[in-house]
RNA sequence: GCCGGGGUGGCGGAAUCGGUAGACGCAGCGGAUUCAAAAUCCGCCGCCGAAAGGUGUGAGGGUUCGAGUCCCUCCUCCGGCACCA
């Protein structure tokens, strides 16, 4: 055995090893349980950062742990090919977008190998391959067929100078990112997914998913959120023809406050009031301006603008006024709401600000109101009574909601009906890198859909990039066609599919990636079945991706020519959710008022008395440079941390084996590399403690504890309290900071116990063997390289977890805490065979007790068994 | 603005079901080894205090024999908000 741990040499050595046996090979077999293993894939933005390490190391611990408990295991890798970044990149360098994805995916491979990843690199594809996105097309048009796709207008963000549609992340303070320009908001076709189909199975599906973090299923709850309420109208006359204004409401109760009505800016009504109203009309083109982000458009200033209308309250048939408010969402409910002042935070501000009345319809007896209290009269559903509203005074909120709902049923303005936050998918993007909709347009026909045998719809892949509208609009080869339906020319759609498409089902088709002739076969019905068994990514997924991909799990089950195969009703049994690497981001203002974003690796940062950056220059100029916020690894704001200099400096194994000590995977994380050293140096201490081993010749590893002296008793029952922790920690707790530190833990109190007996040797040889195992997961080329030293016939990825030995942990005496009064006095060593009232005499008799009572007699005395005794005075 | 999550020594973090706060590691300090350095090894290391002891988990309040952990109010940071992926 070789003296120094040379991690590059034997982490080749492993590597080649692991390649040879075809390690990592998943090969379907039903005569043994199936652990599939999947990490969230990558967008080729060009380097892994620190986010992708931590990502695919926590799920190759997870792997190799389950097939070193036997288990046949399935973790493959692929890439999320399409997207924005690759025309950004496109136009900046003038290269085109496939060349450069390509480019980047094999170079992006060479790392991920280089960590020692257990994937079966035979089913690695990319979405942005025609052999890929030919069955994503295929199943657009099943669904389209189905009704399930669907085309009407939506709303995106316009870039008048660009004359282009930009992406939410393009708009910055409401301007075009390259232009300047103020983005206005404009109505084109698109196509949907009906995915507010699926609304009820998809929120009912979250309480199956019991090894989901409840964190995730709330936020898809509240995501989904479905309201139950009310849908009515108010009735008026336009024009001499009675109509209604239908609103959607949580709080019919307090119907009877209603003091105004508002509309959308993109409601018909505003539409219609400001055909004779210049006035409203410049309101509502004012509306227009800024991007469609919510985020935005809720916290923009609250403005309206009467529309001159009024309607009919639907119970007192009083006048209603009817205004424009910026505030309203189209895309929610109706466009339009009822306006209660005195019981909504929103309307009571708007009230406020344009005089509008505020009439309290919500109380309790005995109680006023005031302006200023308005709040306590809206937030307690349970206790508040209606007042002030006629027949419905007294009544709680649901029977004040039964009554006018029924009432209003009556009149046959309205009814209650369920209303869903989620809106149906708008897919259809305006730009080239991504999957061509499989659709034709024919004057005679309408929107065809591309008959199976023409597909795939290529993409054509050498393009020039302008920056200004899509390319494939501008290429007659592209588009010019004929229409399958009626053989007349016809034209192609050129619009291509959003990403989180391919995101969506690329899980079941790395089961069968080289199937050309069915979407998916029965393999999936072996790898999925029950669901992928774990599933690991990004928190900041928890949402969109995660609910696509339940969605389109629901769809591809649905579609019933997908034939003999069988998918489960959801796709993810068990999930992680990676907490986010972060880091500091800086960047300068360009001449035009553009951000530069610099790389954290580039510049030279001061921190404050808090240890957060607060100044910093740039390595190459001095000069100094903006400290931006902390904020996740991003190409965009160009703050990820390449991890190629410490794989090349220290080893995969030290990169692993310190990402995984610095946290526990769940929570975000700051990136420093403050304590790679530390891993290094653990590492170093194991070879050498192993080394030293073998240089003493291998002994037969201890199997017992009976005929061990004390020190060596507790030694080994360390050892076997460690292998308890660490399975736990891989297995059900899924926290492999704590599995390193009782590693640690381990080989220091190995370290400090005497070797020179046979006895010892025995049970070094035991305690290293272990370590070599338990380490594998997380640090395998070490793990690989120890283990053959300590046993050269055998093969660490062939090997089963080490298991407890029960017998091991058994204690003749116990520590227990003493307590008096709540704080802790002292402690006692008591026979492990002690009872309670033996215990409780043994405390009570204890110095510290006598010290602490001063005189004073317990009141009680509480065991909590095995921990401590606290003595109440 | 709305939804979700976090805040513990100089730093990363531990404390798994309400029961020893600070495991493990980094940095630092003292020592050994060395011609010297690196590497390695030993010891110390929340704060106040000479000690006894007191105090301490973002702030304030509460429940409990006992709270980092549960409840209420607030501050602050991070993620998501439907076209970043």
């Amino acid at each position: 055995m070789q003296e120094k741990y040379a991690p590059a040499e034997i982490e080749r050595a492993a590597q080649s090893h692991w390649q040879k046996t075809a390690a990592a090979r998943a090969v379907e077999d039903v005569n043994r349980p199936k652990y599939y293993c999947l990490s969230m894939f990558p967008y080729p933005s060009g380097k892994l950062h620190m986010g992708h390490v931590r990502n695919y190391t926590i799920g190759d611990v997870l792997a190799r742990y389950h097939r070193m408990l036997g288990e046949n295991v399935l973790q493959p890798m692929g890439w999320d090919a399409f997207g924005m970044p690759a025309e950004n990149a496109a136009l900046a360098n003038h290269v085109a977008p496939a060349g450069w994805t390509y480019q980047n995916i094999d170079y992006m491979r060479k790392q991920l190998q280089s960590l020692g990843l257990s994937i079966d690199w035979e089913r690695e594809f990319a979405t942005c391959s025609p052999a890929y996105y030919r069955w994503e097309q295929w199943l657009f048009t099943r669904l389209f067929e189905k009704g399930l796709i669907y085309k009407k207008q939506g709303t995106v963000n316009w870039d008048p100078i660009d004359q282009t549609v930009l992406a939410n992340e393009q708009v910055i303070d409401g301007r075009g990112w390259r232009s300047g320009a103020l983005v206005e908001k404009r109505e084109i076709p698109m196509y949907y997914m009906k995915i507010t189909a699926y609304a009820e199975e998809l929120l009912a599906g979250l309480d199956t998913l019991t090894d989901w973090p409840e964190q995730v299923r709330l936020m898809q709850k509240n995501w989904i959120g479905k309201s139950t309420g009310v849908r009515l109208a108010f009735p008026y006359e336009r024009e001499g023809k009675a109509e209604k204004l239908w609103v959607f409401t949580t709080r019919a109760d307090t119907l009877m406050g209603v003091t105004f009505v508002a509309v959308a800016a993109e409601h018909p009504l505003a539409a219609y009031a400001a055909q004779k109203n210049p006035e409203l009309a410049a309101f509502i083109e004012e509306c227009k301006q800024g991007g469609v982000a919510e985020a935005d458009l809720a916290t923009m200033e609250k403005k309206g603008m009467p529309t001159g209308l009024t309607v009919r309250h639907p119970l007192t048939n009083e006048e209603v006024p009817v205004w424009v408010g910026n505030y309203v969402l189209m895309s929610y409910g109706e466009g339009a709401v009822m306006a209660v002042p005195a019981h909504d935070e929103r309307d009571f501000a708007f009230a406020q600000k344009y005089g509008l009345p505020i009439h309290q319809v919500i109380g309790a007896e005995g109680e006023t109101f005031s302006l200023d209290g308005w709040q306590e009269w809206y937030g307690d559903k349970q206790k508040a009574v209606c007042v002030n509203s006629g027949k419905y005074d007294g009544l709680a909120y649901a029977d004040a909601v039964d009554a006018i709902a029924a009432d209003l049923a009556k009149l046959d303005l309205g009814e209650k009906k369920i209303q869903w936050r989620l809106r149906d998918w708008g897919i259809s993007r305006q730009r080239y890198w991504g999957c061509p909709i499989p659709i034709i347009h024919c004057e005679n026909c309408g929107d065809v859909p591309v008959p199976d045998e023409q597909l795939p719809v290529k993409l054509p892949e050498n393009v020039e990039i302008t920056g200004a509208g899509s390319p494939l609009a501008r290429m007659p080869e592209f588009y010019e066609t004929a229409c399958p339906k009626c053989g007349k020319p016809a034209r192609r759609e050129t619009d291509t599919l959003d990403t989180f498409v391919e995101s969506s089902w690329y899980f079941l088709r790395h089961t069968c990636p080289d199937n050309e002739n069915f979407m998916l076969d029965e393999r999936v019905n072996y790898w999925c079945k029950g669901g992928i068994d774990q599933y690991i990514g990004g928190i900041e997924h928890a949402i969109l991706h995660l609910l696509y991909a339940r969605f389109f799990t629901k769809l591809i089950r649905d579609v019933s020519s997908v034939g003999g195969v069988h998918i489960a009703d959801e796709p993810f049994k068990k999930l992680l959710t990676q907490g986010m690497v972060v880091a500091p981001t800086f960047f300068r203002e360009g001449k035009d008022g553009k951000k530069q974003w610099i790389n954290p690796a580039d510049v030279n940062v001061e921190t404050d008395e808090r240890g957060r950056p607060a100044r910093a220059t740039l390595k190459t100029d001095g000069q100094p440079v903006t400290v931006g916020g902390i904020e996740k690894m991003s190409k965009s704001k160009n703050n990820g941390v390449d991890p190629q200099s410490l794989i090349d400096e220290y080893g995969a194994d030290t990169a692993r084996l310190f990402m995984m000590f610095a946290s526990p995977p769940d929570q975000s994380l700051e990136w420093s590399d403050a304590g790679v050293e530390g891993a290094y140096r653990f590492l170093r201490r194991l070879w050498r403690a192993t080394h030293e081993h073998v240089r003493l010749g291998l002994v037969k590893a201890s199997s017992s504890s009976a005929d061990l002296p004390d020190a060596l008793k507790d030694l080994r029952r360390k050892l076997h309290q460690t292998i308890a922790k660490v399975s736990d920690d891989y297995g059900r707790r899924q926290q492999f900071n704590t599995a390193v530190a009782a590693v640690m833990e381990l080989l220091n109190a190995y370290d400090k116990t005497d070797s020179g007996t046979p006895a010892a040797r025995a049970l070094a040889q035991e305690i290293l063997e272990a370590i070599a195992l338990m380490l594998f997961p997380i640090a395998p080329h070490i793990g690989q390289a120890l283990y053959a030293e300590l046993k050269p016939d055998a093969d660490a990825a062939q090997t089963a977890f080490p298991k407890v030995d029960a017998s091991a942990l058994a204690q003749d005496e116990i520590e227990w805490m003493i307590q008096v009064g709540g704080k802790l006095r002292g402690s006692l060593k008591i026979a492990a065979s002690a009872d309670k009232a033996a215990i409780e005499a043994a405390a009570l008799a204890s110095e510290a007790a006598r010290k602490f009572m001063e005189g004073k007699s317990a009141k009680k005395v509480i065991v909590v068994p095995g921990r401590l005794v606290n003595i109440v005075v």
